[in-house]
DNA sequence: TGTACATCAGTGAACGCGCGTTCACTGATGTAC
DNA sequence: TGTACATCAGTGAACGCGCGTTCACTGATGTAC
């Protein structure tokens, strides 16, 4: 049955949001498009008037993925004080999509790759911004080093199976980031 | 056919030696049991007299692929020398497996993921005897930041499509470990 | 504003494919004498 | 040391399953008059 324009508008945002979440909680691969069709309200057959392909929804999951997470802070450590925290650990399906995909994307080419190439560009530059020290070249430096830290950390801290060592990796790592952000 | 006990001994070895490289390059879900195999120059119906699953080689590919990679090591600037390079980048199968895989390790329960906890934890103490600090709180804390960010880095640099932007971030970060290992 | 019809979003069965795993078989190895 | 037979590592066909994708169909929406 056809269906209202609105609800066509309101259809793809609730596949896109689906597909956000479900990727950034079980990966690429293990997400079935009938499965994110289904978190939709819809049936599997529906989602090829959506997309082209599964590879389309992931490059589009992830650019609303990334705008989704994007906040404001005014430092590294402050940025580091909410980024490495137990609460984000936990939440893959809502947290960093950089941090829960990062690694898959040497193995997916095209558009979701460059996509997350944009928003590398965007968190450096916005951690630039934030970072201290003399000179551009300096704080661009301490904004590269930090972010990978943190996005190292977290990836870390989600691949251990020991609490104490996982949530040992988050404190200390956001501990060594203040320690540096004086 | 039957085989010798020592050309049993080498086959389980070539399996887990192709298992660690193609897990390595391609993530869990995208080898197949008949590809390593193939590697390992077999067919695939005699897997199932060296390994239970899938599961199973994987966490015996980790347990491999961390050993042999392990290095020595004199200071922090050293290793990360020699970690941040495009040739380690380009080098997926011969790389750093917790580069490679420690983003799907949330998601693979089990054996596997106990194998990389245990990496974690000999790679931190290993970099906390190479730190610098004046306790060994302190010194732990720098490792822990320190393996952080080269994990962080090396994943950030294989993920960009931009190869300018890539050796960036591994260069930047190269650097800006060395600067605080003073 | 009301009616008649063309459009097309969503449904669900079906297709082709490749996967992990099983299994009957083969023939070289290892062992008992 | 040589022979006869039991063992068992490797083969390749087969199984069951679930995936991405296609397609004929349906019926509500949008439009032309």
């Amino acid at each position: 049955m056809r269906v209202s324009k609105h609800q066509v508008a309101a259809n793809r945002e609730a596949i896109v949001r689906a597909a956000g979440r479900l990727f950034r909680e079980k990966g690429f691969d293990a997400v079935t498009v009938a499965e994110v069709m289904r978190a939709a309200g819809m049936t599997h057959g529906g989602f090829y008037g959506y997309f082209k392909t599964k590879d389309d929804l992931f490059a589009a999951a992830m650019a609303q993925a990334m705008e989704e997470v994007a906040s404001e802070y005014a430092s590294i450590a402050a940025r580091a004080e909410r980024y490495l925290t137990p609460a984000h650990r936990a939440d893959m399906p809502g947290g960093c999509p950089m941090a829960a995909l990062a690694g898959e994307m040497p193995r997916r080419s095209g558009e979701a790759r460059g996509v997350m190439t944009d928003s590398l560009r965007e968190q450096i530059d916005r951690m630039t911004a934030a970072a201290q020290g003399p000179d551009a070249a300096a704080r661009r430096r301490v904004a590269i080093g930090s972010w990978s830290a943190m996005l190292g950390a977290l990836i870390l801290a989600r691949m251990s199976d020991d609490p104490e060592l996982s949530g040992e990796v988050l404190a200390e790592t956001r501990a060594w980031l203040a320690d540096r952000d004086g």
